[in-house]
DNA sequence: GTCTATAGTTGGATAGAC
DNA sequence: GTCTATCCAACTATAGAC
């Protein structure tokens, strides 16, 4: 939006961290915390000495706690989302109008969630999006329904035109179970259970998105038909 | 722990509540709030204001904010845990060394779950197990390895007995998977989700324990032998 | 065992200089 | 656009009366 100023802006403490402008390192430093504390657990203070950067240079950019929230969320989920679009956009025109198979909907679904996980956060356990299931409410709910809505349908209606003998309802419990599956995974929760304790390597991303789509899949064939 | 008084101990503000004594309506109220808010979104007075009583009453009782937390997550689940247990052993004893069905475990696992719910909290959508995947896990991690680590070794245990040509890796990400989706649940999400949007009228408890274990059930069975 | 009152800290947000 | 300094509200925990 500024015209694109050549130079770091002015001054700035923010010779520690990287030379990318104040925003940016203000939501990198932000994402990092509310995904790792929760929005009541973290404070602009420990925000912006992350970011090295001041209170107020915070709230010029922001506006509030809150708004720095859904912008961090906004930021880290709007690309993910958009590139699940695609891929199922891309299996539906390869398909020409045959029913797509389950496991090619909840790849588009899941790959680009572990994807980005690796390439933007490549050390940390907990994705900010996970806090789109236990942050204050109205706070999240705008963004999941700004940013998640259009996508959910979409998948919906996807897994319902793959599975015509199934129930709405049905269908739509299995959409739930897969975000559950989903959201216990980005919340780092694998490392921190009892498959860490017995198998402290690690699972292998390839693996686990392989699996994550085979259980979910064989799962979703087991609903009853109506 | 004191001599039981059959009197209400003293005065207390706590005529608004029921009239159990302070200790409880303390936890009744801590669990109520902490499910919903988190933690850190909690604040001792909010909890005392909904017992009636006041914060140094609490800290009498507590000692602190986290020592309240892990009190009202241990009184939640604890008798969960034990119930899911029993029903372990109680089908163990039943089956005289043959192994158990896929589905009887996974009923043992989540039908205490389901039916603690219903009977203690009619009304709320959250429940406080769900904050041991949000909450800080320095105060968490405690209660989760004294209260959750017998009974997790149980269920992965008889799991992999049931399932012996699988690998232990795939067996424990199942069981994760399985957490997964319980922790959804109990999260209220269900209610917030696509599917109030879509089916308003709720799901019914009964319905929803068997769509559980019918997909988590057919999932585990897709694992791949080792 | 419970209260009122308060100590001591930390929080979000803003004023005003530069 | 960023800083320092500050305001004021809210927090946890405790002291001390009863």
């Amino acid at each position: 939006m500024p015209p694109s100023n050549l130079d770091t802006p002015a001054s700035g403490a923010g010779d520690g961290a990287s030379p990318r402008d104040t925003k940016e390192r203000l939501l990198d430093a932000a994402e990092r915390l509310f995904a790792e504390r929760g929005f009541e657990g973290t404070s602009m203070r420990a925000i912006t000495q992350g970011a090295g950067t001041s209170v107020s240079a915070a709230n010029y950019h922001f506006g509030s706690k809150e708004k720095l929230l859904q912008e961090a969320i906004r930021r880290a989920t709007e690309p993910v989302n958009a590139r699940r679009i695609e891929l199922l956009d891309i299996a539906i025109a390869a398909s020409e109008g045959a029913p797509l198979a389950l496991e090619t909907i909840l790849d588009a679904y899941l790959r680009p969630v572990i994807e980005f996980r690796r390439a933007n956060r490549p050390d940390e356990g907990r994705s900010i999006a996970a806090r789109l299931f236990s942050d204050p409410p109205e706070l999240i709910q705008p963004i999941k329904i700004e940013i998640f809505g259009p996508m959910t349908r979409r998948f919906s209606q996807a897994l319902a035109e793959t599975m015509p003998e199934r129930g709405s309802l049905d269908i739509e419990l299995g959409h739930q179970f897969l975000i559950g599956i989903m959201v216990y995974v980005i919340s780092g929760q694998l490392e921190s259970s009892s498959l860490a304790a017995t198998h402290p390597e690690g699972v292998d991303e390839g693996l686990l998105l392989q699996r994550m789509i085979e259980f979910v899949a064989a799962g979703l064939r087991a609903l009853p038909p109506a």
